[in-house]
DNA sequence: ATAATTTTTTAGACTAGCCTAAACTTATAT
DNA sequence: ATATAAGTTTAGGCTAGTCTAAAAAATTAT
């Protein structure tokens, strides 16, 4: 069974590899867990003794198969525990991480059956982001940035590629959402904004920045 | 703010002082938290230092005010977990317990709140345990034990002493649930067992043991 | 191609929480 | 009243996870 720290070194791995596909260096990881290289490496070796991770040093690491297993039901425990505050308790979108992070690594395969029934078993959290079922399998839908749309087709919002509570603040405020509808009535070429209409009555701006970090489908 | 650990010695010292009122031996509290008793002397040194317990060396200690309410913070969110386990996704109540102790220390005043709410402010847990208020007040029921009531008066079950998974399935077995009706129809000399009627409709024998470890209003 | 820079690893140290063994204090029994 | 037993504390050591500083390897720049 893994620790609480080796949990969320596997789990912040595994979102810097992109879900397992390349390798991740040590000071990436550091960065991202907000600690020193020297203590990435500590763990990074222990997670190598039990297989978990793929390590040579000075070249960084790759999670293996039963790293990734054991990644996935740490999200799958955070993306459900996401889902239950936001639908259940009532928490807005920008609220749920932190608490999420404490939530995931509670140790009870009965209690994350149960809760993904309570929520009958949802596909994505309050972000958009998808849940793994108790196999480990993602529902996989191909979202590109918003900033890379072009024409006048009929848009939907997926998903947040960051959702830092202050985007997620700004989106609420502005009236976007997981599953709004958007058309782009104009793009500006030189700053890369956009001027889109929401669910066919509200028109606002938004800058390339936020337009890269929303996801839809066109 | 208080650690996983120390959350969880105040809360055993808070239990073994019948709710702050009495003095707790270092023995009993490495017998309850499965340490031993050089261990908790560092414990309680460090309790002691934060004002939570008063300590006065080979006498034992004794919770302090501030203490107290910590550890009803503790008690709050574990029957708070537990009744959301049984009410809400279907535990039975003897199953409760362990993951309630994690649940117990995760920290988010928001979501106790909202837990709170979601559950319409329950005053007593699955086992029939009175759930501290937000600001750490309890509604004290007098109860005794069945095995000190007399006569033939109505009986109702409110909560179990000790719930043990084996006494709480047991319980199940036989019919007994807080709230049940109960009377008593037989009281052996010899042994202290009884034949009880249980909802006026279930008769069963129960040994003087259990019979202590069920408390009651008359 | 070698020097300078950056990144990573190693070495050694710190804290929280735990342990065992020994010393000390209190309680019990004669 | 004193010897023995029981319980508590101290001393010193262990592990997980963190750190800083120094050494080693890889990368970048001239």
């Amino acid at each position: 069974m893994l620790s609480y720290t080796e949990e969320n070194y596997l789990k912040a791995i595994y979102h810097l590899s992109d879900s397992g596909a390349k390798a991740v260096l040590t000071s990436e990881i550091a960065e991202t867990m907000n600690t020193k290289a020297a203590s990435v490496t500590d763990m990074i070796k222990k997670l190598s003794n039990k297989n978990l991770i793929a390590y040579e040093k000075y070249y960084g690491v790759k999670i293996t198969k039963q790293g990734r297993t054991e990644a996935l039901m740490v999200v799958r425990k955070h993306r459900l525990w996401e889902t239950f505050l936001v639908q259940k308790l009532q928490f807005s979108w920008d609220e749920v991480h932190d608490v999420a992070e404490q939530l995931e690594h509670i140790q009870s395969t009965l209690l994350i059956e149960k809760l993904d029934e309570f929520l009958e078993y949802p596909t994505v959290d309050p972000h958009g982001h998808p849940i793994p079922d108790k196999s480990g399998k993602i529902l996989e839908v191909r979202q590109i940035p918003l900033s890379e749309c072009s024409g006048r087709k009929k848009i939907i919002v997926r998903s947040v590629k960051h959702g830092s509570p202050s985007f997620l603040q700004y989106l609420s405020k502005i009236g976007v959402y997981i599953g709004a509808g958007i058309s782009i009535l104009d793009k500006v070429e030189f700053d890369g904004s956009l001027e889109i209409m929401i669910d066919a009555k509200k028109k606002v701006f938004i800058s390339r920045e936020a337009a890269q970090n929303l996801l839809v489908t066109e």
